[in-house]
DNA sequence: GTCTATATTACGATAGAC
DNA sequence: GTCTATCGTAATATAGAC
């Protein structure tokens, strides 16, 4: 069950980049990326800081990691099936609806992601990659208030901001219970129709 | 017009802890406060490091001065005399619209609050405060919901938290226009229209 | 009020032993 | 893989001249 019992490598207990990622989102959500040094991180996993350097390039590849793996989830969720046919407004609850999903999912790793400043490339680039993913949104809201089944009187741009703003600050507070599946459910339920009972016509 | 011309004093055109405030606030939400150094301060306000020591005692104080600005503002927004008479739910629907004009008046300094974490003293003490305004209108939302106006199909705790996500996300995004007065109320309105048509009974 | 110079500490990262 | 020891840099803050 452990990893100490595997067939031919018998792999030892130690940290994987991956094992020590989660660590190391876990410290930087809670102090802030900049807010955290090396120090921190080797306290928290319980290693020393050269020892972290044996795993990972650095603090940046850390971060690299940690967006990369929100941003994958992200993206994934455009590229289902019923992201891509069907009606608009259909669509976008959809991917509404998985957008939450893979918040929770991701919890972690998506926090740390929708708090990037800009201050390295790394940032930047997820930054960038942040604003794709958000366009290809708004586009999809776009097509459907061309349906006419979003209401008129609100600016597309603006709605697309507020979708977002909304979903996006349950990392703020949202924290998962083991086995709370059906809670969870319950959740992305509220927030899709909190959203689009604002939202759609009639 | 300028600081030159008083009467009495003939201020000098120096800084003050107030003006240097704004710079600093400027380059803490460009950067992030643990990631903006003394030095970048510097630089933007065009005077020394040494210098700022002059005004204000640390890096420290000028987060305190922008958080209390803040919090002062909000805060201010409750005590209005329309958000404590009158039917729970317009004292809501009030207090949200005044917390998003608040926001956009000092929106350097509302975004710097939003994204404290907790690090230092005084970061501790804001995010207090925050929880204790956030209590105040969640307390609002359950009176409204007493008096049967809201819907009963959303926790309230749930609507609160979502109310907020959509109204603090602004920051990420909005922008003051010169003499925008008119476009501002505009948004204020579709803010408020977006989060109670999904919140309202009928 | 502003400056240069500097004290002191903290940081990211590396060297090299085991 | 993990450690101790350390390098070079950048950080906050102070001293003291002008």
């Amino acid at each position: 069950m452990t990893t100490t019992d595997r067939p031919t490598t018998a792999k030892r207990d130690t940290y994987t980049p991956e094992t020590l990622l989660a660590v190391a989102v876990s410290v930087f959500n809670e102090r802030g990326y900049d807010g955290t040094s090396m120090e921190h991180l080797s306290k928290a996993a319980g290693i020393s800081k050269s020892s972290i350097y044996h795993h990972v390039a650095g603090k940046e590849e850390l971060l690299r990691r940690a967006v990369s793996r929100a941003l994958d989830g992200l993206f994934a969720a455009l590229e289902e099936p019923r992201a891509q046919r069907g009606r608009a407004i259909e669509r976008v609850e959809y991917v509404t609806r998985r957008t939450v999903e893979v918040l929770m999912a991701e919890l972690p790793y998506v926090t740390l992601l929708l708090r990037v400043r800009g201050n390295t490339q790394t940032e930047r680039w997820a930054l960038e990659r942040r604003r794709e993913f958000d366009q290809r949104v708004a586009d999809l809201l776009k097509a459907a208030a061309a349906d006419g089944d979003l209401r008129a009187d609100v600016d597309i741009r603006l709605a697309t901001r507020l979708l977002f703003g909304m979903i996006n600050s349950l990392v703020e507070w949202y924290r998962p219970h083991p086995d709370g599946g059906a809670e969870q459910e319950q959740l992305v339920d509220t927030v899709v129709r909190m959203a689009f009972d604002g939202l759609r016509t009639g």
